[in-house]
DNA sequence: CGCGCGATTGTA
DNA sequence: ACAATCGCGCGT
């Protein structure tokens, strides 16, 4: 059915605040696994001091200066992964955190308990999500919904960014009791 | 080459 | 408020 066709390069291409808003409602595919995407985060190389690729590339940065549509999965706190898509135009590094997702049975609030639920590790790193069925994003439910935006979590520099984007709770309420 | 700290979370 | 826990990357 079209609904599993991965989500393309050209999308994850535009810029990543644009990027990270589109991806709210979109249908994020891991394994035998599924869920919509209820809260993301945009991190920009360039002029984003609170990005990982905001000093330039390096071994663990490196995938986020490479071609959109690529997974970039870190460790953080020496216990946790958190998965981002890297967006934007090859060599200038730009990615979304995916901090947000609704399953069937549970609502995932966190990118630390998103990856831990899903089984989503150091492994699943520099994966093409444009290729692959089965570790992709597609298109969901096309129904138009409204998101607030905030500064992002767990941050202390560019707090003045309101770079973070959530569902809004009605909507959410809507679809968990839809 | 050593060491401080982080795009987190659960528990006190 | 704070511990858990470890690899990255800055500074020496």
């Amino acid at each position: 059915m079209q609904n599993t066709i991965p989500l393309s390069a050209e999308f994850y291409a535009q810029p990543v605040v644009e990027v990270a808003q589109a991806l709210l409602g979109k249908k994020l595919i891991f394994g035998e696994q599924a869920g919509i995407i209820t809260e993301t985060e945009a991190y920009r190389g360039a002029d984003d001091p609170a990005s990982h690729a905001f000093r330039g590339k390096t071994k663990r940065t490196s995938i986020m200066f490479g071609p959109p549509g690529f997974s970039y999965v870190y460790l953080i706190y020496g216990m946790y992964y958190c998965l981002n898509i890297v967006t934007g135009v090859e060599g200038q590094a730009s990615g979304v955190l995916l901090r947000g997702l609704l399953l069937p049975t549970v609502h995932l609030d966190g990118p630390g308990k998103l990856c831990k639920y899903l089984g989503i590790t150091k492994e699943h790193n520099a994966y093409n999500l444009t290729q692959d069925t089965k570790f992709c994003v597609t298109a969901g439910s096309q129904l138009s919904l409204r998101y607030q935006s905030t500064p992002r979590i767990g941050i202390k520099k560019a707090t003045d960014k309101l770079w973070r984007f959530v569902i809004d709770k009605e909507y959410l309420d809507f679809s968990l009791h839809a």
